[in-house]
RNA sequence: GCCCCCGUAGCCCAAUCGGCAGAGGCAGGCCCCUUAAAAGGGUCCCGGUGUCGGUUCGAACCCGACCGGGGGCACCA
């Protein structure tokens, strides 16, 4: 039976037609399709198998798409008119595809730990649960009035312990594996014990005790061999340590000037032990892959930096009896290394110190320190107490000391000082250089300041005028009786050096990576727990144990007071204090893991909330399943590859740039993991991403500098005034600040939701940032009503759908439109869609005036082309048309090829590339006919007389253009 | 400093393979409807594609340099 939604509505005011499409309308209609969506289950996704499965016959012929959002963050602030546009984004698609036959999953979720919630519960001694779930039925609430077609019975949030319990048991496979170099992948650390034992595998290099083989060792020397090799480790490293936060965080969650990414407080470095994964294991794979992927190139790109390959070489240097390791990417210029430099944190630098200066030093290399020790010692302690901002507002100095001692350069027999300094840093490469000051512009500051020589290996070109040299030139100075570098262009130098390198074994070509291992750690409450208990006494104390699958979910456990101890924003010596150590009677728990009970003592950080993110894509395919964390059949149908060679993943996700190096390298990095322990089978999570534009708003501020009411000021004669004043107009993100909040809400109120879709999917592409302008939605408004009118009389109420024949250029401008409302759907660009359904109907209104019959076939195509973008309205229509079911499910249009193609076609005559006739000819004439319609029309001829004609150009359907003499 | 993206009408944006610069919307002018206003309908207006140079029969599109805007990374050896 076919539902309409405007009989109760009030009459529209005076001299309206009483059936008008107006805003008061609009909502009635919205308002009574998402109540029919809802009871019908219209949006109900049937998966192949499983709990979920009802229905799957209708669709099971039909391709799969898996189209998905970043889900949001259930801050309180609620969302204003940018957060929808890639929600909406992801719905026109959805319900595109849909209509397009295929079998489409659209949900949505929430990810719901994090630091505000946690915040506010600090402050409102209200849990943070409480808040969290209001603002998650606040956002669902603003979700469902937009008309978007997630499957809700899919919806869950990270916080759910249905859901933490499977976060958990990933930490564990992550914890329960290690990395084989020799397979490049992930395998289980049962079969890293295996191959120990049966002394097929070396340990990796540095985790034996000095001397000692595996065979010697005992189990709990075994245990903190094996934990060594685990992708999820406990290191105890130089971390950034948040004080104002109280909590440590990722390199990826500090700004390059040394602040947090939240709350912007200052960020310093601090040895602690703390959870790592060991994401640079992925680094090569993660890097790779990126070529396999159908995400945009800035994207890509800045993965590409941040994973920051360099290919290079490790070059040896003896120092006493020690040997030091550099990492260089110039071994071409190691005639011209003059010195050495260790970062301050380096395992040598204690072995290394001398015991006195020797005679003689100059007083620049010792800080005025009467020993090595204690120039090292106090140097170290000033470079760890020094945030990155300290370092960023010291401009860059070259600081640093002596250790008292020399390396002999390999090649020249010089002896080179061996420094630490700051600018050297520890963690990438192996923590050490060879200084060439000659071509590295941060080594000729520190040579300058330290009085040390330069030896310049580049020739640089005459006109140069001093300094480092980076660029590219002839090797000089590069020669002894074993190798001889000089007059060689760099590549092949670097050849050159890297084979006799190998050959004296000084060292070998290498490759390094920016990307660090991900500190795991967050001294929070509101996050998942670990997984993980200590036993507190015997000879394994204080060793990590996963707690097994069995005794999942570890639940959070209720707390009197929820906050991190904080420390004054610039207290670098404080130490972080996590907030579940004080809930003792849940910190320690008696266990039976295999052993008799014992008493353990729980972790007490919690995870980021990067993990709850990690994987929750996997989860939508059904959030309530109790056996695993996916079904891998599931995994299959909606993630798997399409064929050999393809990475697999959701078909479209959408969100915001900001997560570029965060949620998308770490997400990539789990899934990775899941892959190659046979858990899924896509090798990539995310196959296609795009990044929504942002929508900004213009601000206006007064004579005083202060912001007023954007929504008061107006515009008279290219002037803003606001109470009259003149004001200042700026341009930035909306929000309370700016006095420029424009919310959704009011929105919908003003025009209802398929005006405000239809808005903002028309003023660009979807990846396109663009200003948020009020006035100009009511131009969707009369789109939508002139849509609106084509259907129905709005005198009357009538149908004016007629079963007549279109003339042929309504055909036309019907087959055009439906093919590029397709190809804009297609490639996300909503606004091209919606400007030729907006020619469409000018061209119905025009040649269908009120009280003519409009085709039936071409107003039924119309309500379909717009029902992805305004989807109440198209269901009222289609109704109203006399079908029973959704639109939703009905068919999308397909264009009819006769009708795209015109019978005859003007193609323009040019002279010299100057325009000079139109002429029409057949569609299909060949060069040939073209160029003799264009000879027989009056102008040409006029043109060409008396001119040498010397080339023709034809392109059939397009021009002629003559060159002449 | 290095890398990436983008400059088309007053504003937001189109333009298939290099082929007549303009689809759509906003704003503005005029007309119709209307007692009037609003709403609605119709119609018009405005730029030669940031600048300079090159390739080409032909350039918004390709190449080079520069200018402007946005973004990422940055003591990464």
């Amino acid at each position: 039976m076919s539902q309409t939604a405007s009989q109760s509505i009030e009459p529209p005011a005076d001299g309206v037609p009483p059936h008008r499409y107006t805003p008061a309308l609009a909502q009635e209609i919205e308002l009574a399709w998402q109540d029919r969506w809802e009871a019908e289950g219209t949006f109900h996704t049937p998966n192949p198998v499983g709990r979920l499965s009802e229905g799957f016959d209708r669709v099971a012929d039909r391709p799969k798409a898996f189209l998905m959002d970043m889900f949001p963050y259930p801050s309180g602030a609620g969302l204003h008119v940018g957060h929808p546009l890639g929600y909406l984004g992801t719905d026109v698609t959805s319900r595109f595809l849909r209509m397009d036959g295929h079998n489409v999953l659209h949900p949505m979720g929430y990810d719901a730990f994090g630091l505000p919630a946690e915040q506010f519960a600090v402050q409102t001694g209200q849990h943070p649960r409480v808040t969290t779930e209001a603002n998650i039925a606040a956002i669902s609430a603003q979700l469902r009035r937009l008309g978007v077609d997630h499957d809700t019975r899919r919806t869950f949030a990270t916080i759910d312990p249905g859901y933490y319990k499977w976060t958990q048991w990933i930490f564990r496979q992550v914890f329960e594996s290690w990395f084989d170099p020799e397979t490049d992948k992930a395998r289980p650390i049962t079969e890293l014990v295996t191959e120990l034992d049966a002394g097929t595998r070396e340990p990796a290099p540095g985790t034996l005790p000095e001397g000692r083989s595996w065979a010697q060792l005992t189990d709990v020397e075994r245990r903190r061999v094996v934990d060594a090799h685990r992708l999820a480790y406990l290191h105890e490293a130089p971390v950034n340590w948040c004080p104002g936060l109280g909590t440590v965080l990722s390199n990826e969650e500090v700004t390059a000037d040394g602040r947090s990414e939240r709350g912007n407080f200052p960020v310093f470095r601090r040895p602690l032990t703390q959870w790592m994964m060991r994401i640079t294991s992925y680094a090569e794979r993660l890097l790779t892959d990126l070529d396999r992927l159908d995400w945009s190139d800035s994207l890509k790109q800045m993965q590409r930096n941040w994973i920051g390959r360099s290919t290079g070489a490790r070059v040896r240097f003896a120092v006493a009896e020690e040997t030091v390791e550099v990492f260089t990417t110039r071994p071409d210029t190691l005639f011209g290394a003059t010195y050495l430099v260790l970062a301050p944190e380096h395992p040598l630098v204690g072995t290394l110190t001398a015991g006195a200066w020797p005679e003689g030093t100059d007083p620049r290399w010792t800080a005025g320190a009467a020993t090595p020790a204690e120039a090292v010692a106090a140097y170290q302690r000033q470079a760890s107490r020094r945030s990155e901002l300290d370092r960023q507002a010291e401009g860059r100095e070259k600081t640093g000391v002596w250790l008292g001692v020399t390396a002999r350069n390999p090649l020249t027999g010089a002896d080179l000082p061996v420094f630490i300094a700051d600018y050297v840093l520890t963690g990438y490469g192996t923590g050490a250089i060879m200084a060439v000051p000659g071509e590295d512009a941060r080594d000729w500051d520190f040579a300058s300041e330290f009085g040390l020589p330069v030896v310049r290996t580049v020739q640089p070109p005459a006109d140069f005028d001093g300094g480092a040299y980076t660029g590219t030139g002839p090797m000089i100075n590069s020669s002894n009786e074993q190798l001889s570098l000089d007059g060689l262009d760099k590549v092949a130098a670097i050849a050159k050096v890297t084979e006799w390198l190998v050959a004296t074994g000084a060292g070998e070509a290498t490759t390094t990576y920016k990307l660090r291992d991900w500190l795991f750690s967050r001294q929070r409450y509101w996050g998942e727990p670990f997984p993980v208990v200590y036993a507190v006494d015997g000879e394994d104390a204080g060793l990590p144990v996963a707690v097994p699958e069995s005794m999942l979910p570890v639940l959070l456990p209720e707390v009197d007071d929820y906050s991190p101890k904080t420390f004054a924003d610039d207290d670098a010596d404080s130490a972080p204090e996590p907030p579940l150590s004080r809930a003792t009677e849940w910190t320690t728990v008696t266990l039976d893991l295999g052993d008799g009970p014992r008493e353990y003592r729980r972790e007490t950080n919690t995870m980021p909330n990067w993990a709850g993110s990690c994987w929750y894509y996997l989860r939508y395919l059904d959030p309530a399943d109790d056996e695993r964390f996916v079904d891998p059949e599931l995994e299959a149908y909606w993630m798997g590859p399409r064929g050999p060679g393809d990475v697999g993943g959701v078909d479209l996700y959408v969100g915001g740039v900001e997560h570029a190096v965060l949620h998308l390298l770490y997400a990539r990095f789990w899934h990775k993991v899941l892959f190659d322990l046979g858990h899924v089978s896509s090798e990539e999570p995310f196959r296609r991403l795009v990044n929504q534009g942002y929508i900004s708003a213009f601000a206006y501020t007064d004579a005083r500098g202060f912001y007023v009411p954007a929504a008061e000021v107006v515009e008279k004669d290219g002037q803003f005034l606001y109470q009259g004043e003149p004001v200042n107009r700026e341009y930035g993100k909306i929000g309370k600040s700016l006095k420029n909040m424009v919310t959704p809400d009011e929105m919908i109120g003003q025009y209802g939701a398929d005006t405000f879709r239809v808005y903002e999917m028309s003023t660009g592409p979807l990846d396109q940032s663009r200003p948020w302008e009020t006035k100009a939605v009511v131009g969707s408004q009369r789109l939508l009503q002139r849509v609106w009118r084509v259907v129905v009389d709005e005198e009357t109420g009538d149908v004016r759908a007629a079963d007549v024949a279109p003339d042929d250029d309504t055909s036309r401008a019907l087959h055009r439109a439906i093919e590029a409302v397709r190809d804009g759907m297609t490639t996300l660009r909503f606004n091209i869609a919606i400007a030729r359904i907006t020619e469409l109907t000018n061209h119905l209104t025009s040649t269908c005036p009120p009280g003519t019959p409009v085709p039936r076939s071409v107003a039924e195509s119309l309500v379909l082309l717009v029902a992805p973008l305004a989807p109440h309205l198209a269901e009222e229509l289609w109704a109203r048309l006399g079908h029973d079911g959704s639109v939703a499910w009905a068919s999308f249009p397909v264009a009819d090829p006769q009708w795209l193609v015109d019978d005859t076609v003007q193609v323009a005559v040019q002279v010299n590339g100057k325009v000079r006739a139109q002429v029409a000819v057949p569609a299909d004439a060949d060069a040939a006919a073209l160029e003799a319609a264009a000879r027989a029309d009056e102008k040409v001829a006029a043109q060409l007389a008396g001119k040498t004609v010397r080339r023709v150009i034809a392109v059939p359907g397009r021009l002629v253009n003559f060159v002449v003499a």
